[in-house]
DNA sequence: AAATGAATTTAGCCTATGCTAAACATTTAG
DNA sequence: CTAAATGTTTAGCATAGGCTAAATTCATTT
């Protein structure tokens, strides 16, 4: 059994390496960051990693996991979502908090549990923000969203996942109407990617940042 | 917050001192073998909880709760009763397995989960083996029940609680029907509180042994 | 009262995980 | 192309828990 802070470490690194700014090799400073840990407390727990084949360590330039840490990673990452998910569903929680709640929770379950709720969710294929969930084999649906950012004046677009990085932020999109499933339209746009106008869904006109339409993840409509 | 190891160190020594058996001072070798550590683990770990004002330490003696070690200990057996009804009650978990479960789960849960899953049980006050439920305040009913060993031939009684520290024994209570609710009548017993005769609810005859037995509690019915 | 045996504590060690300060490597700027 | 800045690793230490072996205390029995 992996520990709780190897877990942690896992995911944390799984999840840089899969964002687009990083690509797969993760910087020990990134992770340290992300951990909340100094950095020499993560290239310790880097080495005890690579030790265990978790990943492989290029000293000075970062680590890059390999088949099997994926793989794990896989695992508690569906064990996250599931989680999250049934929070939602099952326990009336708000979007922005199932994130902390799940976190605490995730080490803790067993197989047993983990199989009882998901099928108490119908065998769900997305989390509550939309992120794909894991199989039990390991394999993670790719998807192909656009950035909401990266649209243009006039398209229209539905919103598919969304960045559940910042609670406060969730609390925004959910007030302003920026749920999953939701169809917006780009009414208007500042050049390079600055602030957009849309109008979503039945709600109406919105204004939002950069940020904001950063963390929005997006099916282009025809 | 109290380390993990505190809180299960500190819900033994609880469930210890309430034992009938034992009474309110508890040894250092009861406490290790509960926790399954060597018994100088435990006196380290008692050192560490003296200092923490959760309990009274008398060398070579043994071991007491402080008021606000019960109140601690408390908090922690509501945590572990109201998990073990959700998973019996939301989830389908058995009988046997719900003690198991919640082990894992009481570490993780916040407050705020307790309290969604208290109000999704509908703010139940006896847990999945019959237990008083403590209160939010730290507040348990005390309960006046008889063990089935102690009954005599010819009376009648209504389960209340269960044991629940051995899965298998529970496994065996409810594949006999002797579940809580069911009333049961003593049809004859041995002396010196050996193996009894049960007439039970809707069916039928039962033979058991004193283990069992003393494993039951029951309202004795006039 | 002394001796034996059981229970308890102490002493000394181990692992996991964190930290700071110092050393080392890489990148960037002048 | 060297020097400063930045990023990374090493060294040494801390804390929480666990262990075994040895020492100590208590209880019991002669």
């Amino acid at each position: 059994m992996l520990s709780e802070a190897v877990q942690d470490y896992l995911k944390a690194i799984y999840k840089l390496s899969r964002a687009p700014e990083t690509g797969r090799m993760v910087s020990t400073t990134l992770i340290a960051e992300r951990m909340g840990v100094s950095a020499a407390s993560a290239t310790n727990m880097i080495k005890r990693l690579a030790e265990m084949n978790i990943l492989e360590h290029r000293p000075y330039q970062g680590v890059e996991l390999t088949p099997s840490g994926i793989h794990m990673a896989l695992e508690i990452v569906r064990h996250h979502r599931l989680l999250e998910l049934y929070l939602r569903q099952a326990l009336g929680y708000d979007w922005d908090a199932v994130d902390a709640e799940a976190d605490r929770l995730e080490h803790a379950i067993s197989e047993d549990f983990e199989d009882r709720i998901d099928e108490a969710l119908g065998f769900p294929t997305v989390g509550a923000h939309g992120e794909p969930i894991p199989t039990k084999e390991g394999n993670i649906a790719e998807t192909d969203y656009a950035r909401l950012s990266e649209l243009t004046a006039g398209q229209r677009a539905c919103i598919r996942q969304v960045s559940d990085r910042d609670p406060e932020l969730l609390r925004y999109l959910d007030q302003h109407g920026l749920v999953l499933g939701t169809e917006i339209r780009i009414a208007e746009k500042a050049p390079f990617s600055g602030p957009m106008r849309l109008d979503v869904g039945a709600s109406g006109e919105q204004h939002i940042g950069l940020e904001v339409a950063e963390a929005i993840y997006v099916d282009v409509l025809e």
